[in-house]
Formats: structure tokens, C-alpha cells, sequence
DNA sequence: CTGAAAGCGCTAACAG
DNA sequence: CTGTTAGCGCTTTCAG
């Protein structure tokens, strides 16, 4: 059996309640009784029980974070970036941690023991049902990659808005004026940002935005190919297109090459999210950089502020580069 | 404050006995009582507290698992997949999942807290301190992708073997004879088998296997590239290369568009992995395919077992198979 | 089929 | 600075 507080007590020849603190409250021990304590500890290689210490103290530690997307698979790379972000974050903070979608959970939300999370981060389209089902429980929550009107939550977002100027000022730059925006079919917090952000940018380089030149695309790389296609095809076709995913950039790509079109040479493209396969595209897609990762771990932390009834700031903003590579 | 058993007892006027086995033991009690307590229950909202319950019951139900592997980032395509399929089954067994790499691990384990898993899930190339060290707290271990000899552990792996055997077979159909083997710089487990499938196939295809013809390379698209440029510059140069993973691949379409080979005409190439990317090249990448879904399910699976006490199999080996595109 | 009561391992007053 | 003591919420004999 492993050892408990008690035999570390008796060892040790100090009550329980030294022992307890000589582990959470070393300041408060003497220096020499602290050391017999250790050395009783590591005799009997006792570790404190987390569960009985949660189980005293009242809390549960827990968190939850629930990837909120129709898809069956509950991470692309996207999501695993602020998972992992996530997950360091709680293993550091010594956060228990439930990884699931929001449809998962709903499934085993009857089963009791889920509910014992004191605090939940939404990644995505959150619907309001499920958000207003945890403020009832009084359960602290933490939107990413999402803005909900209506509901007073702190959010933690990537600052779509730059990340689009950054692509069309490039564009720009390069020599194009003819700018066309491509977006795959993502969430309406994501879509309706970065358009806006498009729009901002095109007018504040003085470039019209043909509506024309504005297509939706299903995320595949076929139906965005399909989409590039026809937009490109015309004798009058933009010189350079803004894809709203790296996914629909490599498709613009595909349709290039079809068409005979060299990038960047006839054709510039730019990508956004700056994932794994910007590298093994040819050319290289240049793409807008987003710290997921961070985006992650800043969650949590709003996240453990919360819960300890800090104050926090509605909505952090993380910011977002341009990453060049060879397709502008 | 949340509704305990004492309050749906008091409501209910039963013992907490009984509530308690109204939910963990239906059938040990009357079908009415057994109502009235449920009426008790979701009046007060009650939901029985996991953490006490695992006190009670003396057990954490907590299960981690652990990447092992030298690159900073804990999640990338593959072990991300696993971790999906390890996520859902854990969920659904109601287990606690840590999530984190070895590395990491180590950090934080002087912290007592994260010592009360009962079992623990090995990604990939497991060093022999780490296993010996949960062997020494009787965790019970389950591996992933990998085995090790020397340690009499259930493990689960991909059917690497048949794996590059159908990528060869599927080469050798398309008349190709002299097949270029390019492996990027994976564990030793996952490089032996690989090359040893190679060498198996290449037998039995009754091809000759030139040492010229194997080479390694880093697993990055670049370095796969750079090796690959000058596997083909010469004259006499293979006509498919098998690479060994999906980014490696991509590195060789690189290496064919800039050596003016077409794909899959003059070159053709096979990936291993079957990643989001085979779609996104151009030809898209045939490629081997592993249900690293299932590879997490099965591992969990092995492990409540094992924790359960009850006899496992001790290696566990899922099937691959093609996934034809257009790179041969 | 149900109830009483003794823990599970740890923490937090409250005294000393 | 340290010890005593009373829980935290649930499960589980052991009786009835």
C-alpha cells in the first residue's frame, strides 16, 4: 500500500498536520522539523494524495476544454496548436484537464462525473445553449477563436484583422491591384473578421473590391481547386488571391498549376494559419502566422484568474504576422 | 454550495446508503425507492462528486499519456491522431487524461501531484529509465508505436511491414523495378521495421536493392529534397522512390518539379502516413495508410485491462493499407 | 432491500 | 511553530 500522511507522521515523529504543511506550507515549519519530515517522506516514498487534498480542500482542479466544430475529428492542426497550448499550460498550473468536443460532452454530460470541472474553454462556434448551461453552473468560461454577442465572457482571439491587411498590403506591395478573397467555410466569427478585415484593407490601399473577386468555398482543397478555377479562368482574372486557409491557398495552387499559371510569377498567392504544409508546397506559400500555441496558454491563464475571481480583461487580442515565403 | 448525498438522503428520506447505491448499483435497490431517490436527486440538481467517490474507493482513475520524442512541439499530425483516438476512448471509460511528453514529465513529477496516475500511455521512442521508474510504481504501461525489447510490455503498433510492403507492391504493378528507399530520421523502432519491410518486399518482388538507392535524410520537406535531388540527378537514376513519410515525399515531388521530372510519369512516389497533405500536393500523394485512431483506442483499451488485472496480448498490431492517388 | 457507522488521506481552524 | 480535531462526500461492510 502507499504510504499516507499518517505513516509519514508517525515516522517523523510530528502530527499529520505538520506533515501537511511542511508539503504545501514549507515557510510555516521549522527548518529542522521540516527536514526530519523529508527525510520520513522519502523513506516511506510517500507523495501526497491529490485526490484527498482536492477532496479537503473542496475544488476539483479541473478544467475542460471543448473544441466546438461539426467535423467528427476533434483536432486539426488549428485546434492542436491551442490544445497543446492548453494542455502545457494545465500540466504546469496543475490543472486536470478534459479534452472533448462539444458534442462529446453533451453525450456523457448525463454521466456525473464530467461535471465536476470549475472551468471551461469554448474553441470555436460555441453554441449559446451549452454557454448558458455552464454559467447556470456557475462554471467559469473562456471563449477562443470566438466572440459571442450577448454573452459577457472573456475571449481570447487572434487578431484576424491585421493578419488580412498584413497579406493585402504584401499583395500590394508586389504590384498587384487586382486583389481576389477566397474563404473556406470556417466559423461566422472567423469568415465575417476576416472579411471585414479585407475590406478595411483593400480601402485603406485605395483597391476596389470587385464582388466578383469575393468567393466561399467549401475547406477542402478540391472545392476551393474547383472555386480558383472559375475565378481564374476569365481573360480578366485577379493577379493575385488571398485564401483564408492555408488548405484553400494549396488548392488555389492546384488550379493554377491546371491552368498553367506560374506562381508567383502569373499568380501570387497568400495563405493564413502558416501550417506544417507551407513548407512542403512548391513554391512555398507565404502565409499569415498565428500563435496558437500562445493563444492556448493564455486561456487557461484567463481561465485560472477567473476561477480565482480575478478580474480579467474581456478580450485579449494575440497578435499575428506575416510568414514570406515563396508565393508573393 | 452543490447538493450532496446527505441532502438528497435527508429529501428523499432514505439512508445515504441507499442513495449511494441508487446510482452506482441500481439493482440492488427497490424499484420505488430507487425513484423517490432520483426525484431527491434532480430536484436538488445532485450529481454525485467524482473526487469523493475516487476517495471512497481508493482510486484515481487518472491515466497519462506521454510523447516521447526530442522536437519541442507535443502534437504533430500523427501523435495528435493518437491522441484523438486515446482522448474519445478515455472520455468514454471515464478516465482522467494527462497529456504531456516525456520530457516535460520529468519536470514536473518532483510535483507530487502528478504521481496518482494508474497507468500510463508510452508514444513513440520510450527511454528504459522511464518505463523502469513507472514499473517501479507499479504504473501500469501500455506502448505506442513502438516496442522495446528487454521490458515485457503490451504495446501497440502499425503494421509497418505490410505497410511498405503494398507501397512496393503497388510500384512494382506499375512496372517499376529499380525503387528508391528515402527514410526521414523517425525512431529506431519505426526506421528498423521500415527498412526491414523494404528489404522483405524487395525480396519477394524478387527487385534488387541497390545500397545507392537507400538513403536517409532528415525528416524535414527540405533536407528530403536536398537528398533527393541528388538520388535522381544521375542518369541512372531510380524511377519511384518509397518515401517513408508523407513530408519526405512532398520533399521529392519538390526535388522531381525542380529536376523537370514529372509526377508520376517520369517519377513516381509513394508517402507513408496518409496526412492531411496527401491532398493538398499536386498530383495528390499515394500513401500508406495507419488508423492511428484506433492506435489510441486500443491502447486505453489495453490499459483499463491491464489495470483491471485482466490479461492482455502483449503486442497488438493494427493494419495498413493504400490509399491510391495520383503519385504512381 | 435498507440503515448505521467506520473510514479513504488530507486540510484548516483553534488552541497551545 | 506545532498538535488536536473535525470534517470534505461517498462507499461499504455488517446488521437488521
Amino acid at each position: 500500500m502507499k504510504a499516507t500522511i499518517y505513516d509519514v507522521s508517525r515516522l517523523s515523529g510530528v502530527s499529520t498536520a505538520t506533515v501537511s504543511r511542511a508539503f504545501s506550507a514549507p515557510g510555516q515549519v521549522k527548518e529542522d522539523t521540516r527536514r526530519r519530515v523529508y527525510e520520513a517522506a522519502s523513506a516511506l516514498k510517500y507523495t501526497p494524495n491529490a485526490i484527498a487534498r482536492d477532496m479537503a480542500l473542496q475544488r476539483s482542479n479541473r478544467i475542460a476544454y471543448l473544441i466546438c466544430k461539426r467535423q467528427a475529428t476533434i483536432l486539426d492542426e488549428f485546434y492542436a496548436g491551442i490544445c497543446e497550448g492548453i494542455m502545457r499550460r494545465a500540466n504546469a498550473l496543475n490543472l486536470q484537464l478534459i479534452v472533448s468536443t462539444a458534442d462529446d460532452w453533451r453525450q456523457m454530460a448525463v454521466n456525473a462525473q464530467s461535471k465536476q470541472v470549475e472551468g471551461v474553454i469554448l474553441g470555436g462556434d460555441a453554441a449559446p445553449e451549452l454557454v448558458s448551461e455552464f454559467q447556470a453552473r456557475n462554471t467559469f468560461i473562456v471563449l477562443v477563436n470566438n466572440r459571442m454577442r450577448g454573452f459577457d465572457l472573456p475571449c481570447v482571439v487572434a487578431d484576424e484583422r491585421e493578419g488580412i491587411r498584413l497579406a493585402a498590403q504584401r499583395l500590394h506591395a508586389a504590384g498587384h491591384r487586382r486583389i481576389a478573397l477566397m474563404m473556406g467555410g470556417y466559423s461566422p466569427y472567423i469568415v465575417g473578421e476576416r472579411y471585414a478585415g479585407f475590406i478595411e484593407a483593400m480601402a485603406s490601399l485605395g483597391l476596389p473590391v470587385s464582388d466578383a473577386d469575393v468567393t466561399m468555398c467549401d475547406r477542402s482543397a478540391a472545392s476551393a481547386a474547383m472555386s480558383a478555377m472559375k475565378l481564374l479562368s476569365g481573360p480578366d482574372r485577379p493577379t493575385a488571391v488571398l485564401a483564408v486557409s492555408d488548405v484553400v491557398a494549396a488548392g488555389v495552387m492546384k488550379a493554377a498549376r491546371r491552368l498553367g499559371l506560374s506562381v508567383p510569377g502569373q499568380l501570387a498567392v497568400t495563405g493564413y494559419d502558416d501550417s506544417a504544409i507551407c513548407n512542403l508546397l512548391e513554391p512555398e506559400l507565404t502565409s499569415v502566422h498565428v500563435d496558437v500555441r500562445r493563444m492556448g496558454e493564455t486561456a487557461v491563464d484567463l481561465l485560472r484568474q477567473g476561477m480565482d475571481g480575478v478580474q480579467t480583461p474581456r478580450i485579449t487580442v494575440i497578435p499575428t504576422r506575416l510568414a514570406e515565403r515563396g508565393t508573393v
